[in-house]
RNA sequence: GGGCUGGUAGCUCAAUGGUAGAGCAGUUGCCUUUUAAGCAAUUGGUUCCGGGUUCGAAUCCCGGCCGGCCCA
């Protein structure tokens, strides 16, 4: 053994690790377990009054990022979930041995202190601090103060290191916060109950999708998770609840992708004795209220720009609505193309730079270049009617054509955001569709749904809209995993 | 699943096949209204992992792991 001690100074863990052994050794308690704050920091820095520094005392807490130190006096700046507020700590003012206290905290230390408002001569309300404690002591090193996090795996793998050095990062998710609190509020001043129904189920309906399954030991029976809350939230409406919603977690086993989770938020609303008409008025009305209320364009418009083609968005015009047939003809130029012989319409769909596939179907070959070609042009919010009845399966077709839907699909940025239908609620029409779409494999029917139909549902107008691509608009993000938390990834790699 | 592309200090990034560097952070000093505070000095590396080529590999080749973009 040797008398001088190991050089431990270029290794940040072990500096904060022999600080932690040093405070436990004098007794000081590095994790606490309470701090009495009275303000956030944004509410706290509201209290000043112009030309009335220290009139008001505030406790506050929060994780320390920036340090400023001056010799015998600190400017230093806390993080909590209003964001920051600095504090003024004063070697003559907190006193010479809670001064050297306050120099031995490191970057990443949780705080709490208390003191009274004043504005520096640079115009930044600052909390004069009276006394501090540290809060909770950080073991290891923030990342760079001023590049912030950037290697996108650490950002979503240790998230919480994202939200406390990026701001960006921490207001845009705050952002997907509020969006789904007034979705919320909205749809409950109309009356809209909001419902939760099972994530286990029987069958996997409502979508087409391959589901994840899963296993109940008790029971042993394997369940699904669910692709869809349609089917439940339409036996609610025959049970007579008649405005009902849920913002739910849906499952659906594919790709991961800039556009894709595995795991999604999605808002059902169905409204009984409406239709897909009542559905575009509901969904302008929210789509209008969420860009005015919660992300209240800078310049007072109802404009928000386009991640993608940098395009404005306008929520406040006049919202195009145009049938699905019709953009069809005019992408491909083809009056009659509904009418062409199928191999026709597959030689157009590949000079049109589309590969497809052999066993398709012609709606497929149709709805492969709406989806390639069409949707993506949608920028400005554009409501597309009138489907094709293969389309979907759990609307009703239009009473003066029947090979189209009673449906819209609302499309945005181009992405789809929101379908809606006018329901079908007739129980042989539904149980033919299924049983058409099924094929060879009619145990995948929910026969619970068609009872219960059977029983009589009202008229119904319902939508599903993605919440996630929602926030991706909302919030300009460029793929959906900055708007999710904790976005899937493989597992290992990452932190250690 | 396929194509392209990336992984270097705690973080952000450099480095013709030839001694692995900088900024921030850290450490030691100075500084009582700073704003990426400033000044001086200074520590810190399994170059993602495993093979190969070469006198010599962060760099070239092969395989793997984990990302990103595009496509399916």
């Amino acid at each position: 053994m040797s008398d001088t001690p190991i050089d431990i100074s270029h290794d940040q863990h072990a500096v904060r690790r022999q600080k932690l052994a040093e405070m436990r050794t004098a007794g000081v308690d590095p994790f606490r377990a309470n701090f009495a704050t009275t303000h956030f920091s944004g509410d706290a820095i509201k209290l000043h009054v112009d030309g009335q520094d220290n009139a008001v005392t505030v406790s506050v807490a929060g994780r320390l990022v920036v340090i400023r130190d001056m010799g015998k006096s600190q400017f230093v700046k806390i993080l909590d979930q209003q964001g920051q507020v600095q504090l003024y700590v004063k070697k003559d003012v907190v006193g010479d041995a809670a001064y050297a206290a306050f120099k031995k905290l490191d970057l990443g230390d949780i705080l709490g202190a208390k003191g009274t408002l004043f504005k520096t001569k640079t115009g930044e309300v600052t909390v004069r601090v009276e006394s501090f404690t540290l809060v909770s002591k950080a073991l290891r090193p923030l990342p760079e103060k001023w590049h912030g996090l950037s290697d996108a795996e650490q950002v979503y793998r240790q998230r919480y290191l994202d939200l406390i050095v990026n701001a960006e990062s921490r207001a845009r998710l705050l952002m997907r916060s509020r969006v789904v609190s007034h979705i919320r509020r909205f749809l409950e001043a109309q009356s809209f109950v909001e419902v939760e129904t099972p994530v286990l189920e029987n069958t996997a309906g409502g979508a087409a999708a391959r589901p994840f399954v899963t296993h109940h030991n008790a029971l042993d029976v394997d369940f699904f998770l669910r692709i869809a809350t349609e089917l439940r939230l339409k036996r609610l409406l025959v049970g007579g609840f008649d405005r009902v919603f849920e913002i739910g977690r849906i499952f659906r086993n594919e790709g991961v992708s800039r556009r894709h989770n595995p795991e999604f938020t999605m808002l059902e609303v169905y409204q009984a004795y409406s239709d897909y008409r009542g559905m575009m008025t509901l969904i302008r009305d929210l789509l209008t209220s969420l860009v005015r209320e919660v992300i209240k364009p800078a310049d007072g418009s109802l404009k928000i720009k386009h991640a993608g083609s940098g395009q404005d968005i306008d929520f406040g015009g006049e919202w195009r609505e145009v049938r699905y047939k019709d953009l069809i003809i005019a992408a491909t130029g083809e009056a009659g193309w509904f009418a062409l012989p199928k191999a026709d319409k597959v030689a157009k769909a590949e000079a049109l730079g589309l590969s497809i596939h052999p066993t398709w179907e012609e709606f497929e070959i149709t709805n492969e270049i709406f989806s390639k070609k069409i949707e993506p042009t949608l920028i400005e919010p554009t409501f597309v009617t009138h489907l094709p009845k293969e389309l979907c399966p759990l609307a009703k077709l239009n009473a003066e054509d029947p090979t189209v839907l009673d449906v819209f699909e609302l499309t945005i940025g181009g992405m789809e955001v929101a379908p809606a239908y006018s329901e079908q609620n007739d129980p042989d029409a539904q149980r033919a569709m299924f049983e058409a779409q099924a094929g060879e494999e009619q145990q995948n029917i929910d026969q619970d749904f068609l009872l219960a139909l059977e029983h009589g549902m009202p008229p119904a107008g319902g939508m599903g809209v993605g919440i996630d691509r929602l926030c991706i608009l909302l919030t300009g993000a460029e793929s959906i995993r900055d708007v999710i938390l904790f976005p899937q990834l493989r597992p290992g790699g990452g932190a250690s």
